[in-house]
DNA sequence: TTAGGTACTCACCTTTTGGTAAGTTAGGGG
DNA sequence: CCCCTAACTTACCAAAAGGTGAGTACCTAA
């Protein structure tokens, strides 16, 4: 513990290394690791895209789920909506500075799932 | 969407942007995105710790949950279990190789998180 | 006139998640 | 003899998440 280097350091917020229940970093946490959110995102890192694309990537999600976890993204200001006064309608999403940030956290982090869920698994009881 | 470097590649598993419905780096993800599997996980970067250090870090959390959470990580290989035989018990749990290179990039998703929530929050509708 | 395409919304119901409170274990101290 | 402590486990119940299928809007093309 004394001679280990840990790669990444918490916020000073949390020098005492406890999370305390009502913080609002709970509720954003929350909102970008939720099951669907985090794809969405990691999704639109690529760009980009109007909702049957993400509805076709996100594969096995629902249109509410869809929908909601979009509008939630929207709302955090990860995610910004374009719609076009087109019929029939096309709605395109992309990243906004914020969300752009943040994906560069997360690709990383679901490459990494992706690299070692077989070991994982695998290896399971 | 060209001109755009973006800052991490997903996989060649998702070379085509789909992510599969079964595929085994869901059950990861959702393991590792949990609501209480995230603190657990970046709790225990700051070095081995027991049972009630942990309940008292992820405040909030049951015992029920520290419990299901703590086996699942342990199950999947990022957590350490260490139970010594003393009466009254006393069990220590750390990280893994491959749970230490997970809390890795994800003790910075939680920095980030922590150091964006008020903007993200103020910014709501 | 009617069907089609896209991006939704809504009501209803099931499944999953999670909290609460109680019980369990085993040995040491009073 | 009984209670204490720490780390759980279990049964039960409430809440939240999420799926299904229907409905909506609007213009275009057949």
């Amino acid at each position: 513990m004394e001679a280990q280097t840990f790669p990444a350091r918490l916020p000073a917020g949390f020098a005492d290394g406890v999370f305390p229940a009502g913080c609002p970093s709970r509720t954003v946490l929350d909102h970008i690791t939720s099951k669907w959110g985090v794809l969405i995102l990691v999704a639109l890192s690529e760009g980009e895209q109007r909702w049957s694309e993400l509805r076709r990537r996100a594969e096995g999600i629902s249109e509410k789920m869809l929908a909601q976890t979009l509008k939630t993204l929207e709302n955090d200001g990860l995610v910004h909506r374009h719609a076009r006064p087109v019929i029939p309608p096309r709605v395109d999403y992309s990243l906004t500075d914020r969300g752009y940030e943040l994906t560069a956290l997360l690709v990383p982090l679901v490459a990494w799932a992706y690299d070692n869920a077989g070991e994982i698994l695998k290896t399971r009881p």
